[in-house]
DNA sequence: GTTTAGAGTTTTGTATACAACCACTGAGAA
DNA sequence: TTCTCAGTGGTTGTATACAAAACTCTAAAC
């Protein structure tokens, strides 16, 4: 709660909105706490301009509310709708995931190499080999971010933007809740990110789709699991 | 193109992002249209600040797009996504109107009467008389307002907080779509809104999804024949 | 003729200063 | 005691001013 994060580089300032997005999901910055923004103008040491920015775009990803003249607050944790956020994922992904199918099955039948997908499906590829190394490492955190990467790539496969854009609207929260379960569920899921990937180079759209919701059904099942096993940690 | 559309109210710079949107939607920026900041500043008569914050948000909804010192340029025409639009619609929308119907079905086990239930769905039925009204006389732009209004009343009545939110961010584009086809659309469109309600308020939830899916595929259907009616407007 | 280096202009990013507004405290009256 | 209301402190919203980066146009060299 004390320090703002680590300064880590100078950074120069440079996105003061991503730090306060790491901090706020690191929980230095709790739900429900007042955020002035002189106070955080000197934790960031820069002016409150570029904090208000940040507010802006935190609070269009839904990580802070806002009320005119009256401040922004970090919002509730994403605990209180866990529920929703997976349903959403569920329904989105599901789309993404047939749509790449989709291309991945036209791309087969002509045979024009598309070179912004086979770079997206190269990168895909070492994602996965990151991925089985670093659970072999247990470094679990590095776990997370190479997930949010894995199915933005798929997102991204999907060749549309309009979804993109919603599921990175939704990025934060997603990362915020995943990041409370990695360790558990983590090394369990990895493997069944090959299975996605397999249904989309088939080409095989209703497969992907199923695929990728019983992907995320199984992560919603594991976080609930896990939110009745701990003592709940703070629902406010 | 000239000027900034009605100054209507003084609006004290109330809400500059609110007619920023309104004019981009209306056309008055063109897509592509280099937004200079210190050129709407004149324009809306505010400072730079106000433009900024409003440019950010706008950027959230995915109306304008903008590079770190290299400004903000309006968003290309949503037509070039008007495809992935309609599907996200489909996808979202039927999860509210499944989430709707589940609850309503809850009520009515449960005899314990919700306030800001009974609330919407009240206003949900003066929305779908005001639109017959509306129909009645033609007054079609009216009615664009008044289909927002209830597909956000439905999203409300799930009382999923994410759902809509997320559908907020993408209404911009989807008004913006919308404006192009209403007159077409609109009238033959606004008697399946009470399907969906029917079905909500039966508890159906498989139905209520299956409708308003059915819905949306309509209009998606009923957009892309006025496309190819009418020399396509510009699709860069 | 084409390309490249560079200075000048333009535009965005940031800091400081001031105005508008809200929330809270305290006193006074019912 | 409790309710009302005015004053005051503090926080956000906005305007002005300055710094940094990008774009552009010119001119010279290959």
């Amino acid at each position: 709660m004390s320090e703002p994060a680590p300064p880590a580089a100078p950074s120069s300032s440079g996105d003061v909105g991503a730090r306060i997005r790491a901090d706020i999901i690191a929980g230095v910055h709790a739900p429900g706490t007042k955020l002035r923004e002189v106070a955080l103008a000197e934790q960031y040491e820069v002016s409150r301009i570029p904090i208000r920015e940040a507010l802006r775009s935190l609070e269009a990803e839904g990580l802070v509310e806002s009320r005119k003249y009256s401040g922004s607050i970090v919002a509730p944790s994403p605990v209180e709708d866990a529920e929703d956020l997976f349903e959403i994922r569920i329904v989105l992904e599901s789309a993404t995931a047939k749509r790449a199918a989709k291309r991945a099955a036209e791309l087969n039948a002509s045979d024009t190499p598309d070179a912004k997908w086979r770079e997206l499906r190269k990168e895909i590829s070492e994602i996965l080999d990151a991925g089985d190394i670093v659970i072999g490492q247990e470094r679990f955190e590095d776990l997370a971010v190479l997930n949010m990467r894995f199915h933005f790539a798929v997102a991204e496969l999907s060749g549309s933007l309009s979804f993109i854009s919603l599921l990175r609207q939704i990025s934060g929260k997603i990362e915020w809740l995943y990041s409370l379960n990695v360790t558990r569920r983590g090394p369990q899921a990895w493997p069944e990110h090959r299975e996605i990937i397999a249904a989309i180079d088939a080409g095989q759209e209703a497969k992907a789709a199923e695929v990728m919701a019983r992907h995320v059904r199984r992560s919603r099942d594991s976080y609930f699991a896990m939110m009745s096993d701990t003592d709940r940690p703070r629902t406010t």
